[in-house]
DNA sequence: AGAGGTGTAGAGTATGTAGTATATAGTACA
DNA sequence: TGTACTATATACTACATACTCTACACCTCT
């Protein structure tokens, strides 16, 4: 899925309840031409900036990371944790990288719990 | 530690055994202009893209995920393990912020000698 | 003294990013 | 029928990124 596209299917969704999710609103409430959202939504363009697309996602309730990954970004959050142990994480991440998804759950978890 | 610092310092260092380690000579072999590189050692610029980067460490032998980290860019390939699964990366690297080195570390054994 | 090496200053350039502005065209409805 | 909303096409702009090009000044060896 693009991210143009899951957004209007979702923007269109809410918008059967609620006529303020007109794509001009929605634009105005983001702080984007409504041209320019326009685009968004039909691919027209690249992926909006992080924080156009956090906007959006706070609009439309969406996990930002999800939409995010949508434009090829990485939060810069993210991306700021890894900086400060660049070698540790680099390291972490190629060994899960075809890891399960159960396995890296259960590291989460593990963490949460964690012990050390 | 900069980036430019950092490279400059190693690059003087390699230099005291071979004459090779001219700047004018690796930025040649880097494939880039000796006025660039100078400035990029000098932090006159910013750090330059990724590639550049990666080649500058193969050629003085350094470690490209720490030479990408003082640049403030995290590697493209590791950006790409995490787009594949956005949410459940992100809830590991939130855990592990503020986690000690050696959890890390224990982590990055317990999935390497993994039985899930 | 001049030939070949060193690094650096200053200006310029090509491409990408993240949008705005304006005009146009369709639809609903009172 | 007009006005009020809807979306979209086209053109343009500002700023950042990632460099190159040319010219210069210094050192040092023969």
């Amino acid at each position: 899925m693009t991210l143009g596209g899951y957004l209007r299917t979702v923007r269109e969704e809410a918008r059967q309840g609620d006529p303020a999710f007109s794509l001009r609103r929605v634009a105005q409430r983001v702080g984007v031409e409504p041209a320019y959202l326009s685009k968004i939504e039909r691919g027209d363009v690249p992926p909006p900036s992080e924080a156009t697309i956090r906007r959006l996602a706070e609009e439309l309730r969406e996990d930002p990371d999800l939409l995010l990954a949508m434009a090829g970004k990485v939060s810069r959050d993210l991306q700021s944790i890894i900086l400060v142990r660049p070698q540790l994480f680099a390291d972490l991440l190629r060994q899960l990288r075809d890891a399960p998804d159960h396995a890296i759950l259960r590291l989460v978890r593990e963490v949460r719990d964690g012990d050390w």
